[in-house]
DNA sequence: ATTAGTTAGATGCAAGTTAGATATATGGTG
DNA sequence: CACCATATATCTAACTTGCATCTAACTAAT
């Protein structure tokens, strides 16, 4: 109808269009407890503030190209090195770039311990900053991340643009899907215990979980192999270490 | 860093970006059978196929008012008529459209009963297709659309661009908020049987349910309101009419 | 009027699942 | 070799789920 006839007439070039970025919300584990992968901008707009590595799309590249390319040339970390990239969310707001109109899609992107450290060392001026998650339930809120240096100061640092919100929806969408799905384990090691499991679970949910009753449905799952090999360096008895077997 | 010195140098009009659309999956029930609404297209490209109401996404308006736009304009449905819109998925391939890069947020569109029929009455061109979910499970897969006319013919329909896989994408978000959130409600009109919320269930599931077992879930839930009126016009034992009350 | 037929809605029971608490086993350290 | 902290196994009560059955309400045919 009549939206045909527009789109035949339409000139590329004729109207105004708004930019489009993908931006990569870089989560993995530091100590244990979730952590984001952060850009502290040094210029205006926003300048101070923290926001997560992104890019404009590129007229022949994928979104989930261009979201790739963003973790290489941003992270330094290649595809297929464990790390999963998952669209979140695609963020509109009119106003939430001062310079003229962009809309990005939100990226989940999990990154493996190794991942997340060689990203976090690779001198991209990436910064890892733990996160705290306030609310406990299904509601959403607001998530405050602390740098990982100033953990006694516990300063929450302030996010640039909108990426406050991207990040709690992050984090609601990742408790969403903790435990139907496998995202518990792609921030883990290839190699972890059951206690390290359900910390990271303990952690994205924001309650203490019991233990046996947590061990029972991990296992009953089928997706966790005993490698028969044990934790090394404790000063009690050794976890047994697992390995995620993917759901065939 | 690199990024922001090039935002910072950037010229909006520099570079080619890719144009962003908004499409509407309009859900609605047909007969208790799972419905959409499509325009056929009847010019290049995709000539004769099916697609979705969709429309360009302004410099100065939201994704979600862009949606309520094209709801508005295309659907003939003003915004709080029950309608309910939900961002569903960005598409991004770079050859979805053959004239020119376009990335489309997609949205999903819970209508009720009054609204899907208003809308198919109001003579925009919009057509009711039923849709048949062959594939159970949480797998996914390709969905298949037919004519409401041609129930006896049962040729499906063909989708223009990737819009058989929004759909199908749409159907399997349907599925995975069914028993956990209000959706089941939004399609159904104000007052409903409970018979009539179980199909709706089975429909999109695909899966018959075990009658008294839906009915305690249902009612433990808390979110069903008996009206104390009952259906009429039955040769049999008239139900009763429930009001769904959102959860507090 | 009576009865057959159809579906709504309620009840009861058995099987399976889950959570929590408790008890036992294990490996390392001083 | 005791001691300790944790892993791992066992047990039980509570809850959920599915299935079968029974009664209620209404129409239509006899």
């Amino acid at each position: 109808m009549s939206e045909d006839a527009f789109l035949e007439a339409y000139d590329p070039a004729a109207f105004e269009r708004p930019a489009l970025t993908v931006d990569l919300v870089l989560l993995g584990l530091l100590e244990g407890r979730p952590a984001v992968l952060l850009m502290k901008r040094s210029w205006h707009p926003h300048a101070g503030r923290w926001a997560f590595p992104g890019s404009f799309v590129g007229l022949d590249e994928t979104l989930d190209a261009a979201a790739g390319r963003v973790l290489q040339e941003k992270a330094g970390i290649a595809e297929g090195s464990g790390t999963r990239l998952e669209q979140l969310y695609t963020f509109g707001a009119v106003d939430r770039d001062p310079r003229m109109r962009i809309v990005t899609v939100a990226y989940l992107t999990l990154m493996p311990e190794a991942a997340f450290t060689q990203s976090l060392a690779g001198g991209a001026g990436l910064s890892a900053a733990v996160i705290e998650v306030p609310w406990t339930g299904e509601a959403g809120g607001p998530v405050a991340a602390y740098l990982a240096g100033d953990w006694d100061e516990r300063a929450p640092l302030s996010f640039a643009f909108d990426h406050a919100d991207i990040l709690a929806l992050a984090i609601l969408r990742l408790r969403g899907k903790l435990d139907y799905s496998d995202v518990g384990f792609a921030l883990l090691p290839e190699q972890f215990t059951l206690r390290q499991l359900q910390d990271v679970h303990e952690a994205i949910l924001g309650t203490p979980l019991n233990k046996p009753a947590f061990r029972r449905r991990m296992l009953d799952r089928g997706w966790l192999v005993p490698t028969g090999a044990r934790e090394a360096g404790t000063s009690f008895r050794p976890a047994e270490l697992y390995r995620f077997q993917k759901p065939l």
